[in-house]
DNA sequence: CGATTTTTTGACAGTATTCAACGGGGGTGG
DNA sequence: CCACCCCCGTTGAATACTGTCAAAAAATCG
């Protein structure tokens, strides 16, 4: 049997014990497959806490009440995401190509942090790194200009799509619309146009439709103006594994 | 024995066991003092995982190469701030007034998370609250205008501290500088200034010096044009209570 | 009281949005 | 297989919004 992508990516953290891997195989065997554009509402507070994007590109996002979208985050295979909209009801998630996902659904998240402690403070500290992704990209939003955002979008996808041995080369799929960059960087899917235009001109990237050349890492990072991101995630206080 | 401010959140949205109780207080009980200004680092992973606001007010930010700052949320007592600063090194606490402040460290945590599962289930929905707030906040960051984004601070201000029963009325103490504003809402502060002049102007606030009163709370709340948060937080899926 | 920070205001520059129009590509139904 | 349509991308011009620079008034601190 196959392990899921959230097995895979705790596996690679710390060493699982036969139990522990057993728990994350029967949180994630039950997959669900969602076309591109499809949504993942909650349903008045009864649906899953967490959702594991197996295969396939997912974004949450918030609607406001004028019909503006803010796309809050990218999930690429691996992540959790949905990990607090099913429980504080704030964002939705859709997909953005077709998509396979698991959904752990409450009464198993709570087995897990009564059974598995060492998972639970796992699955604590994957959240916390999705925020503090979601804090950098608060930064750019708040602080930098339009082709710094759309940058930094890129540049962060190229990021982890490298973090997961995806992509080798500086060529990937990117499968958002310019009005889909524009949701997630703030600005209007025309100025996107325009940003990715002095981009390219500026020979830092190239575009094929719905494929992406990074042909100058380094400028583009540079104009991205990422706060940086220093060192490893700590791991140290995890506590004994159980079961 | 006076309880801290996190017992006393936990303990307003679950019933605490003795000994889940003895455990919070045991984690709150050394308290630290900081003067307005202060800055709490990481010194390069050293340092406590979290840190509960006991009094005064906090703020956490991060800088940009250019040394702009982007301010990323306010937390007043009782909330859990830096709870993933620490983890991931992202981002830095400061003090926004004289502040008292316990430092959760993380062999404490791991050994909450071990002997006490449903208080670490209840640290993780607290934390997704947070990152709730977050998100809600990138949205006004990304998707509203100037205007909007100062009405939604005050509003979310008032919010809060009337959740928690300090603020009665609709006048409070307001100790963000204008700059400050700026950092927060992404802002330069001489359109903070204006603003704010257009917020009193058009009657719905007034400002004396460091003194904010709410005078049209609905027709703020329409201008902050918040993506509404509907509902409580759904506690029905915390493990039994050990210990 | 003097020094420093914060607030306030005006004029101007720069950036992003809005509005409008057109071209291209992919999918659908005839 | 082709025609059509709709969505997406592209571009230009005008407008609105926010930032920058500069200077002075007010408040705060010691």
């Amino acid at each position: 049997v196959r392990s899921g992508c959230l097995a895979e990516r705790i596996g690679r953290a710390i060493r699982l014990t036969p139990g522990e891997e057993q728990a994350l195989q029967r949180i994630e065997e039950q997959q669900r497959s969602l076309r591109r554009g499809s949504v993942i509402r909650r349903e008045h507070g009864r649906s899953a806490d967490l959702v594991v994007v197996q295969e396939g590109w997912l974004f949450s996002f918030v609607l406001l009440d004028d019909g503006s979208r803010q796309i809050l985050r990218i999930h690429l295979p691996g992540d959790l995401a949905g990990s607090m909209e099913e429980t504080t009801g704030t964002s939705a998630l859709a997909a953005l190509t077709d998509v396979r996902i698991s959904q752990i659904g409450r009464a198993e998240l709570g087995r897990l942090f009564a059974d598995h402690p060492r998972l639970a403070a796992m699955l604590f500290t994957i959240a916390q790194d999705e925020q503090a992704a979601l804090m950098l990209r608060m930064a750019s939003l708040g602080r930098t200009s339009a082709r710094a955002r759309v940058a930094a979008l890129l540049i962060d996808t190229l990021d982890r799509l490298r973090s997961d041995g995806v992509c080798a080369d500086l060529s990937f799929l990117f499968p958002l619309t310019q009005e889909e960059i524009g949701d997630a960087t703030g600005l209007t899917a025309v100025h996107v146009n325009r940003m990715l235009r002095v981009l390219a001109e500026n020979g830092m990237i190239e575009r094929t439709n719905a494929t992406l050349l990074i042909r100058d890492e380094h400028r583009l990072r540079q104009m991205a103006r990422q706060a940086s991101r220093r060192g490893r995630i700590d791991l140290g206080w995890l506590p004994e594994a159980r079961g």
